[in-house]
DNA sequence: TATTGTTATACTCTATAACTATA
DNA sequence: TATAGTTATAGAGTATAACAATA
């Protein structure tokens, strides 16, 4: 590799930081407009269109059973979303949304992406379509997906 | 916009948010790294070249006043920065790295940029400076800044 | 024995409100 | 009056450790 390149690498990491950043900025403020943390929208989110066991979700997200629990108690509490029993292993329990946890996360997703175009459209569709293929050219490298 | 078009824009949505979370997943396993959480990480960041007034730092981070007297707090008793009264103002406050941060400042930046390499290295050189491009194109576009 | 989930505990992050000191 | 910062308080997010139930 040039010393060209390395310079490349190195904006390039720069900008993947700061454009995280600012995504992540507009993910939280769209979570805010819901009174939802980001981690309580991500789990909206994805339990959209799946059911799945408390094991589960907390292997999506990343993080600890017990931080699983009490993210589901409170999203619970709040009528979002259902825990029943697994029927295939006694010991697990099942999470999904509820009718209200489904409007919430429809009408989140379609804020996030109202959110978000005033970014995107900047491009052309031919610069958006290369632009989503480099993204997707990069994220299988990515080191070990699991806490994303 | 034809529906061609509208469909890129959606597709590049989902490709910045799954790679935003996979950036942040990266920057959270560093931070953890060096015990600090994400929040302290970008404080160090910011301090490493410069010496700001404590609502400056709230400004950069988009968070109240009186939550960045907590973080400076703890990181101050970690002997990571230090205050000292502004000379200018009586009631401000400075903040900047002492030399335990700016050595973890400097080890953590190396470190982020290790990390995220595996992904920037996939591309070639003009691949990375194309999606650079991109991305710059992008930033100015992004709704309020302010919590970036 | 190993896995699934909950609970108790502790700490960090965060905002709001009330306060002091300075401008 | 307005701004800068701190403190008290409260709630959410997070992990570790200990536990009960099931596999």
């Amino acid at each position: 590799m040039t010393a060209a390149d390395s310079a490349a690498q190195r904006e390039l990491i720069d900008a993947l930081v700061t454009t995280s950043f600012v995504t992540m900025a507009v993910l939280n403020r769209v979570s805010a407009e819901y009174d939802l943390s980001l981690t309580q929208f991500r789990v909206l989110a994805i339990l959209r269109d799946r059911r799945v066991k408390m094991s589960e979700l907390a292997d999506y997200l990343g993080l600890d059973k017990s931080t699983i629990s009490g993210l589901v108690d409170r999203a619970e509490k709040r009528g979002l979303l259902q825990r029943a029993p697994n029927t295939a292993d006694g010991r697990a329990v099942d999470v999904f949304l509820s009718p209200a946890g489904t409007e919430l996360a429809d009408r989140g997703a379609a804020l996030v992406a109202r959110s978000l175009s005033p970014m995107t459209s900047v491009l052309t569709g031919t610069e958006a379509r290369r632009l989503t293929t480099l993204l997707e050219h990069i994220l299988p490298a990515a080191p070990s997906l699991r806490a994303s």
